[in-house]
DNA sequence: CACGTCACCTGCGTGC
DNA sequence: TGCACGCAGGTGACGT
């Protein structure tokens, strides 16, 4: 599920229903969704530990506790929820958090008995959880966030230059751009009008600065529709109802009505306008 | 460094 | 119905 817009919209939504809770322990349903530390040791360091701060870089969903911070990675199926501790586990629930509310939120320990789980569920077992006082050692190799103030036009186009790739997995390397997926990637393709499979190092300035704000217009829509959401993953969200190509092959373009490809680039689905994205190096060369 | 392949997992839709 | 297959929003570890 989760590209940037989900996981920004999960830190939002979360955010005031942990701030200022202690996590009191850690159900551990499925261990090898823990990267580090070791069960024991994880169980030992989370207890006690008081919520600080909730925010996100690229895809992990970041809680700042006491001493450390928790690195929540969803990847394909993860999601986020809260529920109340009284709630039995779901099938593919693969950590439960208890938590219990701070003293002075008088009002929601009435309502709910003190006690709330956060509970990471995820279907496919391949989200991975960090706890650390380190978290350098695991975001540190991520490239510039797409919404702040670093990802320039002309920053862009100097590290397009720098590479020889194509545009499509390119973008999709999170050492080079951070948080962006296979969704947003096309949609943000197909709004910069480029074709996937154009080389970085052929791209113009002008072309570079489309794509930058291609990139940021496509994640701030997909935040303010709160994500988008497909079959039985992350429900809520409504930016799946305005895909411009994005799973879309056979339908028609809405800028030009010609028919959406789908290609295979990099073993990911890739679609896109080949009227809209023509590309002479690509189609001719 | 680029790029191909496989691995990690479960579940859903399709076609026979 | 059953079953095989292809597909899925991500990443990391390989080998060439």
């Amino acid at each position: 599920m989760p590209e940037l817009p989900e996981v920004e919209t999960i830190a939002r939504k979360l955010e005031p229903e942990l701030i200022g809770k202690t996590i009191l322990d850690a159900d551990l349903r499925w261990p090898r969704t823990l990267a580090m530390p070791s069960v024991k040791i994880f169980k030992q360091q989370i207890k006690g530990q008081k919520i600080r701060e909730v925010t996100r870089r690229a895809k992990f969903f970041i809680l700042h506790l006491s001493d450390f911070s928790l690195l929540i990675h969803l990847r394909m199926s993860g999601d986020l929820l809260i529920r109340n501790s009284t709630i039995r586990p779901e099938k593919h629930d693969r950590l439960i958090l208890r938590l219990l509310s701070a003293p002075s939120s008088a009002q929601t320990a009435a309502e709910d008995g003190g006690l709330s789980s956060l509970v990471f569920n995820d279907t496919r077992k391949f989200g991975r959880v960090w706890l650390t006082s380190t978290p350098e050692e695991v975001l540190g190799r991520l490239g510039p966030e797409p919404l702040s103030r670093e990802f320039t036009a002309q920053w862009l186009y100097n590290a397009l230059g720098k590479r020889h790739r194509q545009l499509k997995p390119l973008l999709l390397d999170q050492t080079f751009l951070a948080g962006l997926g296979n969704i947003y990637t096309d949609e943000a393709l197909h709004i910069a009008k480029l074709h996937p499979l154009v080389l970085s190092d052929s791209v113009t300035v002008e072309q570079a600065r489309d794509l930058r704000e291609a990139v940021r217009k496509v994640l701030k829509e997909g935040i303010r529709r709160n994500g988008a959401s497909i079959d039985w993953v992350y429900r809520g969200g409504e930016f799946q109802n305005h895909f411009r190509v994005y799973d879309r092959a056979g339908k028609s373009c809405p800028v030009c009505s010609t028919e959406i490809k789908r290609i295979i680039v990099g073993q990911r689905s890739t679609h896109y306008c080949p009227k809209c994205q023509a590309d002479a190096e690509v189609t001719h060369g």
